[in-house]
RNA sequence: GGGCACGUAGCUCAGUUCGGACAGAGCGUCUGGCUUCUAACCAGACGGCCGGGGGUUCGAAUCCCCUCGUGCCCGCCA
């Protein structure tokens, strides 16, 4: 509805400045304060003003005088205060808010028709999931149900990095090290039982005999090679590692939840020779040069100093290289490509760009979405070689068991008589405690580095995913104690100001979809839903559905209020990709 | 040294694209509110030269320039 209220607004405005040839160019659309009785107001009578010679008071009231609102539906009215021109909803914006956001789907757009891939998380498959790397499986999937609920056609992709050198030194410390020699795993899970040879190869090519270095460097060199050349038997053996590793870290991003459509393996591109192929290409083109016996390009043309190095002296190819097949591919098979990376990755994402446009691709299809790293106190940074930083199945456990306690805590002095079985106990923990880390996370921008601190990260109070979820569950409770009321769809009783603002922010909640959608920032839909929670418990508190104080039709009518409002919160909260529990 | 980000209340953050109505929340502190649809809630108080300095503008947290502080990057790693 706000989406339709918009146009009629920027129609009968556009209408009245070229009316009173004044230039269209900038409608100065825009949102007024809360204590503003207006859906959209107009500041366009500052810009005006000298124009037209008169204060913008004048100004705005000539243009709401010139106003035609006969072809609108949703303003019913256009009025000024001050230098502003008000537009106010009619009852038939309210009317069909109330009936539209009955659907359970509300707030979905309708599909573009485009398809989009949006790649994320792709952690190489060393080891466990650590909390330093959380914000990138948050912030993708959170992403990945934006555009979906926005109509796109979306693809989630993990892409797989089986080829590098990691893998290479992970397969030959698996195949060289005993299990005796190793500590104690931390957690019985594929990955943390494999990384133990991870870390101990690592330590051995630091710390080793020089001889004996030199010798496991020659095996994995051996690998790469075989890698590069898509050798069957060199993929046979680093796959164990890599399916192992990467199922035990599949396993814990599907606690958040997040789930892929594909993972698609980087060792794809060598078998099917995509990348030598384009590696022939950059060869031929005019920005190819070799150096110290590496082939590179320079990317002075693209502001970028560093070149490009795409076939190493030894002729095997560079992570780099394999991905610029990656995107072709991606651009082959999607409309539109959007990764989420660390700002680490920035410049890497620079000369990829480069690089796919010297091949000759269309690089407006490709964006990046990029996100600041997650500290510890104290300015330690997370890395799964060193085996430092908070793992993300710890983090997730504690939040989980947080939650369970203050579940418990708060059985006591429940109100209602719903006896919570403990199956309702596990769930309302499970969906609290993981929700809250998910908002914590997602609910900021992501350029602002975070300093991660348990308590923070915990907070079921306040500003937070449990604060959203218990209007869900209120709203839930209203219904459930409705009985036998039905209700009706007839925004007419709904007239107070605590019920016109819901409905004004429920009408709003498609339009921050699109927002969040072609933003790509999915924090404003988790703003949304706070700011939407304190008007539904405003709205909780002045207007009682189930009571014998109400009128029938006005308690119908809160009903489908509340009904509406539920849908609005359980959809914020579904495309963040948090549960909305029907009690707590 | 160069590039990219970030700096808003004691703390954690919205608002910055696209300048516009007195700069908003939460936490913490203080005062109140559960025999009334769930108090993981609500009402109120206290708390800001929006890092600093210039500039553009009728108007700047928002745009431009300079400056200070912090993070990230600058590899034939990924």
């Amino acid at each position: 509805m706000f989406i339709a209220f918009r146009r009629e607004v920027e129609a009968a405005l556009e209408a009245a400045l070229d009316d009173l040839g004044y230039p269209t160019g900038d409608l100065g659309i825009e949102e007024p304060p809360a204590d503003v009785p207006a859906v959209l107001a107009s500041s366009v009578a500052f810009r005006l003003a000298s124009d037209a010679q008169a204060p913008p008071p004048q100004v705005a009231g000539e243009i709401a005088d010139a106003i035609d609102l006969s072809a609108a539906d949703l303003v019913a009215d256009v009025s000024t205060q001050g230098p502003y021109v008000n537009f106010t909803p009619s009852d038939a914006y309210f009317q069909g808010t109330l009936e539209d956001a009955q659907a359970d789907e509300w707030g979905r757009l309708p599909d573009t028709g485009e398809s989009v891939v949006v790649e994320h998380t792709s952690a190489n498959p060393t080891g466990p999931v650590h909390v330093g790397r959380a914000r990138n499986p948050i912030l993708g999937d959170a992403l990945a149900r934006i555009l979906d609920f926005a109509g796109y056609d979306v693809t989630k992709e993990y892409y797989v990095n089986d080829a590098g050198r990691q893998m290479a030194v992970f397969t030959w410390a698996y195949e060289t090290f005993d299990e005796s020699d190793l500590p104690e795993p931390e957690r019985d899970k594929p990955d943390y039982d494999f990384v133990r040879y991870y870390r101990k190869g690592n330590e051995f090519l630091e710390e080793g005999d020089p001889a004996a270095v030199e010798e496991a460097e020659a095996e994995i060199a051996s690998i790469i090679e075989g890698l590069d050349e898509g050798d069957e038997d060199t993929l046979e053996r680093t796959s164990e590692v890599v399916d192992t590793v990467l199922g035990g870290m599949q396993e814990t991003l599907g606690r958040l939840p997040a789930e892929f459509d594909e993972f698609v393996k980087e060792t794809r591109f060598l078998r099917d020779g995509s990348t030598h192929e384009v590696v022939d290409r950059l060869q031929d083109s005019e920005y190819a040069f070799k150096e110290e016996g590496a082939w590179q390009l320079d990317l002075d043309d693209w502001d970028i100093e560093q070149s490009f190095v795409f076939l190493r002296s030894d002729d095997t190819t560079l992570y780099t290289t394999r991905d610029l097949a990656h995107h072709e591919w991606k651009f082959d098979s999607f409309d539109s490509a959007i990764t989420v990376l660390g700002e680490d990755q920035e410049l890497h994402a620079n000369k990829l760009e480069a690089a796919l446009d010297i091949l000759g691709n269309d690089t407006d299809q490709l964006e990046a979405v990029f996100y600041a790293w997650v500290n510890l106190p104290g300015g330690e940074s997370m890395s799964t070689r060193q085996g430092t930083g908070v793992d993300m199945d710890d983090l997730l456990d504690e939040a989980v068991n947080r939650a369970e306690d203050a579940v418990r805590s708060r059985l006591d002095d429940r109100i209602r008589g719903d006896d919570l079985t403990e199956a309702d106990v596990e769930r309302i923990a499970r969906q609290v405690g993981i929700g809250a880390v998910r908002y914590d996370i997602v609910s900021k921008q992501p350029t602002k580095a975070i300093t991660f601190d348990w308590e923070d990260a915990l907070d079921f109070e306040g500003q937070s995913a449990p604060y959203v979820q218990y209007a869900h569950a209120r709203a839930c409770g209203i219904s459930a104690e409705a009985g036998d009321l039905e209700p009706s769809l007839d925004a007419a009783p709904l007239d107070t100001q605590a019920e016109r603002d819901l409905l004004e922010g429920i009408a709003r909640f498609p339009a921050v979809v699109e927002a969040a959608a072609a933003d790509r920032e999915p924090h404003q839909v988790a703003t949304f839903a706070r700011e939407f929670v304190d008007t539904f418990n405003a709205f909780y508190r002045s207007c009682p559905v189930v009571s014998d104080d109400v009128d029938d039709d006005t308690a119908a009518a809160r009903l489908a209020l509340v009904d509406a409002a539920r849908n609005t919160l359980a959809n914020a909260l579904g495309v963040l990709g948090i549960e909305s529990p029907d009690s707590m």
